[in-house]
DNA sequence: CATAGGCATCGACGAGTGTCGATGTATCGA
DNA sequence: TCGATACATCGACACTCGTCGATGCCTATG
């Protein structure tokens, strides 16, 4: 049940109106037939969040992690980075429906949110989510 | 790029015995078993051509056509975008490895590479590429 | 040749992003 | 109650990114 989206279809266009010259490449396909530009944005949003190598190293150690929780003191050392940097990242992963956050006394902790990466995965390449 | 990071002062003192009966929450010990600074950087650039709401729609364009082939001008119209720009798009998406330029004539063809998105989606869930 | 069209490249500009230090907030312990 | 700890938020800075108009290159055609 992951977002179906970007289903390849093929251009079909029946009772489309020939084109007078030569019509070299052209097709003014104007009906809209590929993403809608809401999806489109939503679906880059969450690449979005992917797109930066230290939040790629934090989902790595999240999900590595003894039970797939970290705590931000966890991520600071092995990144290279402040503290402050760190929870800006974990802000933009959960924002972005990737992680979730569950504060536990004084800790921070944050798991993977399940299915998330798998719905991601099958908008890219959906033959291979079934 | 500066990167000092000046003190990242760790409870970790030579001759201390930690205390591991407690064991807070910063146990780094599971040793840097995460992507490495590379591999994570590799990866977040093949990303970054994902995180454009306009380049998702060229693939999905792309990926719709005929015969899985578009020219520029094709792109242009349904995307309300100027051609240099689309033409930035197609070649970020060139050097990411996600599309082929072929040039016929006075036109260029774009077309999927076989196998990219795939390649991507089982890096986000493993178990779903197989 | 000369001309026209498709496309890539260049330079520039505004908006967004990653990072930091400083500060605020909440929780636990002495 | 006070101090320490873990984390979030804020403001600032340099850098990158998306977009455009102008221009150059290449190919086909007359």
């Amino acid at each position: 049940m992951p977002t179906p989206v970007a289903a390849p279809r093929r251009r079909e266009s029946p009772a489309d109106p020939v084109q007078e010259t030569e019509a070299p490449c052209c097709v003014p396909s104007h009906g809209q037939e590929s993403l809608l530009a809401g999806e489109a944005e939503a679906l880059a949003a969450r690449f979005k969040a992917l797109a930066d190598p230290n939040r790629l190293r934090i989902l790595s150690i999240v999900s590595s992690s003894p039970e797939a929780e970290t705590c931000v003191c966890d991520l600071s050392e092995p990144l290279n980075l402040g503290q402050p940097t760190v929870s800006h990242h974990l802000k933009i992963m959960v924002e972005a429906g990737l992680l979730t956050r569950e504060k536990r006394g004084v800790w921070a902790y944050y798991s993977l949110v399940p299915g998330a990466l798998d719905s991601l995965a099958a908008t890219l390449s959906p033959k291979a989510s079934r």
